[in-house]
DNA sequence: AGGCTCATGTAAATAGTTACATGATTTT
DNA sequence: AAAATCATGTAACTATTTACATGAGCCT
């Protein structure tokens, strides 16, 4: 149950329409969590109408038109409680191992270059991830929840880099055993 | 849709029953997949429905007795269709990252304790699945099946010994903000 | 007979994905 | 006026989790 905190985690950072929490998604909340905009505003309706967080009232209220939303009190206690709650880690779930593992079974054939093909996509994003650190945090962070948003950034980069070393070595080893 | 592939990989390395199953999955396959056996047994109904698999014949055929799965040819064929496929990387997704985030938005407080106890299961994972590698691979792989094996194997070790990282720094840096 | 473990299963709830629909605003 | 884009939403499907049910075999 982690995205409607998620959710409430985003529009306390700064209060957002659907949309935009879409697209935030898609990058600093994104290292470890995603969503599409139909699961965003379904949870958005949902935490509406359980009172934790509400419309900010405007001039033009219609459909099709971007509405803002903000936390309220209860929010913020639900979240609160949240972040003091005991959760086991989960095992991680991609199925690129899987499948590699398949190949074991039925044939390594055609996967290196699948596997060579994920491993320039995670390069990518790790450049990315850590150009973001360069232009976000030149001097470090300067406040607490900047340290914090610094930290979650460096475990996606850490993340990044584990499977970019992780391919490089079952590419080798796979084209070494050709 | 990964967990039907990644029964017929398990079913192929050895044909099993769906308990039998569910234990391969907390250990083995599962350094990047789980699955809980309510969730295996709807899948073995549905892959012998769908004639991937089969169930062995055996003497004592009654409601509460083991059966005993194996792949057919159509499985087999299936399996290598996956394994050819194009499927890009997901985003991972895990929400004790998110949880830090949250909290540095409500206030860091309780979540240290939890960072803790997090990074002390992620070293005994770790610690457990280079037991494994000792054990399994003394003399490295035998075979290209062991080669994969090992190769799956060793990446969850590098995703154990990640967190362990990650998690060792987020603890030493939020206790030095105090 | 009672309790324990192994094994298979059903039911219901929650979460996530895919495909499509519709209005408003901007661009050509 | 048509096309493209931004924004919000619905519906249907698929996947996963949680809780419960039930039979078989073994041990005391």
């Amino acid at each position: 149950m982690s995205l409607p905190h998620a959710i409430l985690t985003a529009l306390l950072e700064k209060p957002s329409s659907g949309l935009e929490l879409a697209r935030r998604f898609d990058r600093s909340i994104g290292y470890f969590w995603s969503a599409s905009h139909q699961q965003i505003y379904r949870e958005l309706g949902k935490l509406e109408r359980d009172g934790l967080i509400r419309e900010r009232p405007t001039d033009a209220p219609t459909r099709g038109q971007r509405k803002e939303y903000e936390v309220l009190p209860a929010g913020r206690e639900e979240l609160e409680r949240w972040v003091d709650t005991r959760e086991d880690p989960k095992v991680a779930r991609d199925p690129l191992p899987l499948r590699l593992r398949a190949a074991g079974v039925v044939g390594v054939r055609g996967l290196v270059p699948e596997l060579r093909r994920h491993r320039d996509l995670h390069l990518l994003r790790l450049e990315e991830y850590r150009g973001f650190e360069r232009r976000d945090y030149p001097d470090g962070p300067r406040s607490e929840q900047e340290r914090v948003q610094r930290l979650v950034l460096l475990g996606g980069i850490d993340m990044e880099a584990g499977w970019v070393s992780w391919l490089s070595r079952a590419i080798e080893e796979l084209e070494k055993a050709d």
